[in-house]
DNA sequence: CATGAATGAGTTTTCATTCAT
DNA sequence: TATGAATGAAAACTCATTCAT
């Protein structure tokens, strides 16, 4: 089955997550993935097709591996950990899908389906804190605040951590999440 | 006096800032600076000399405009509160500045001199972090650690209302001031 | 096989022996090739490298035709006969070679590896000089003024055909090489 | 009076002579003559005219100070030698004159009135060897053929001098005419 | 007269995309 | 289906020339 589709992406994952978007070559690319140049072509239209369809099956990949099924009757604080664990387990799983989907976040060369996708991630954490807020557990601030400060705090350590400055354990992983929901915690 | 050199830094910031380095192009940067292309070759030898001293000035002058004079008797909360005052001033009143400085936060193009200014930045906050540490005011984390997550959820409060999310007036960021320092205080 | 590199260097021959280095434009580089613009970069780096690349193999190649396998015991006044003549050969089979490669004597675009096949070739010539000398059969002149003199003339009558003063013949051949014959024997 | 007039006349036969026409930037020009670059064009229509000027001038000159008023009732061997010491002469006290001219010789920047010069220039050689021709005294050869044999070993001798390759003293000036006149007397 | 900052047409070079194999 | 050589439009950059001072 055809694993140069997937090879690809993988190469276009790592590339794009490093050199951005305009600052990654088809050829490089090509080389990266260990294929054609034209081989891109045969599974991808163009550059813009490609990055559009990698974000949307990373942006889909997080939201479904961090975000969904959440158990229901779960308390607020227990679920918070569970978030912040898989985001972590995440984020060392697939070291360069935060970086790619953060550095593209916006970008004028997204289509329609990308934004679509964007949105519904985002709505999913939207309705969450909005019950959150309701049950008297999250503090009372534009839920897009609450969610851009802990979602940025925690990209912040990842990004320190891939810069090599700090090595991410499990005692770390857990004193962030602590510090992340002293944050938002009424 | 040599006002085409601002022209095409401030253009510059601009478009770097929303489209990044190699996404922004020379006679689009000469357009909106309201110069021809050959002009920017006067003050600047490439273009990467021109995004070089853009990094360097600007990562400077946040510097300075909001870590430098601090009261040095300044209780750490009301300290922490400055801080993030001055960060939103800044904000506002150089919108782009942030996003350009972070989208270019450690790209290869960056030379010498400008990771030098990033390093004396960030040496800047590092010592006053392990100061707060030592006097027991912030949590016992890796200060690197404590900087990105403080510094990460500010810019994604920026970054929210950049992209029209929410509107922060002076209510909303001593609110998320608070929420902030919730997360690294002891 | 790729026939296009050759179509570039035969084109290039052509061009800068004619106009020069820099008088000769990419463009119409590869308009007088006929390969695209950006076919020419797939075989050579930059400008300079393709210059550097037909000096050095012209420069080889002459020195090849021109001054390898004399034979040894060959009389002084055959020898020289033999070189003219090779000379007079090599200029009718590639009229745009010396040209070129005087053209592009000493410039400062040629590179390291350039100047030292200039060198080599220098060399051989100096040596036979010197044993001619030794041997009484030359004129006691520094070698590089015997040589400059000798190269130069027949440069001359080559470039002379070529603006379409004369017609150089076989008769007319042997008289310039009786003539500078005369001016360096003893 | 205008001096400034030479100093661009001076630079250029200079720049010209080493780095050629397309070689030389108008800026550099400015530079090496000590003028801004907008003077060169109040003397000056464009780069082709200075060329052309330049041209003419030297050419005139050289015409005038090596071929002009020989004795009528020279014998030809003090003929001939007085012709080689007024062009080594000539080359010690201006050595870019006779590289500048050479070097443009027949380009295609040259005008009309440059390729007249050019012609008188040429004349005046061409009906001395008519003469000595018809005196019985140089060999027959095409005029052509033995004006650019001797015309080129003495550029050739010139241009080992200006390589550092030999140093010309009047004795070495004396025997490379010696040399000279042997290749084209009868 | 003299300047040199400013320009845009033209230069070298790159790169997304195509297509013959 | 896969390739990578080939392309030309567009990028970065240069330079002859102009013009406000």
């Amino acid at each position: 089955m055809s694993t140069k589709r997937d090879d690809i992406l993988n190469a276009a994952l790592r590339l794009f997550s490093r050199r951005g978007f305009y600052g990654t070559t088809m050829p490089e690319l090509a080389r990266e993935a260990g294929v054609g140049a034209g081989t891109i072509y045969r599974y991808f239209d163009s550059k813009e097709t490609l990055v559009n369809t990698l974000y949307q099956s990373w942006k889909a990949k997080i939201t479904e591996d961090v975000y969904a099924d959440l158990p229901a009757d779960l308390p607020w604080r227990a679920r918070f950990t569970l978030l912040w664990t898989r985001l972590f387990d995440f984020a060392h799983t697939h070291p360069e899908a935060f970086s790619f989907v953060d550095l593209h976040y916006h970008s004028d060369y997204l289509d329609e389906q990308s934004r679509m996708v964007e949105q519904m991630s985002a709505a999913t954490l939207f309705t969450m804190v909005l019950e959150g807020q309701a049950d008297q557990v999250l503090v009372d601030l534009p839920p897009a605040v609450l969610i851009a400060m802990v979602y940025s705090a925690f990209l912040g350590v990842v990004r320190a951590e891939q810069a090599g400055y700090v090595v991410v354990d499990e005692t770390l992983a857990t004193a962030t999440e602590e510090r992340a929901w002293a944050m938002i915690r009424r």
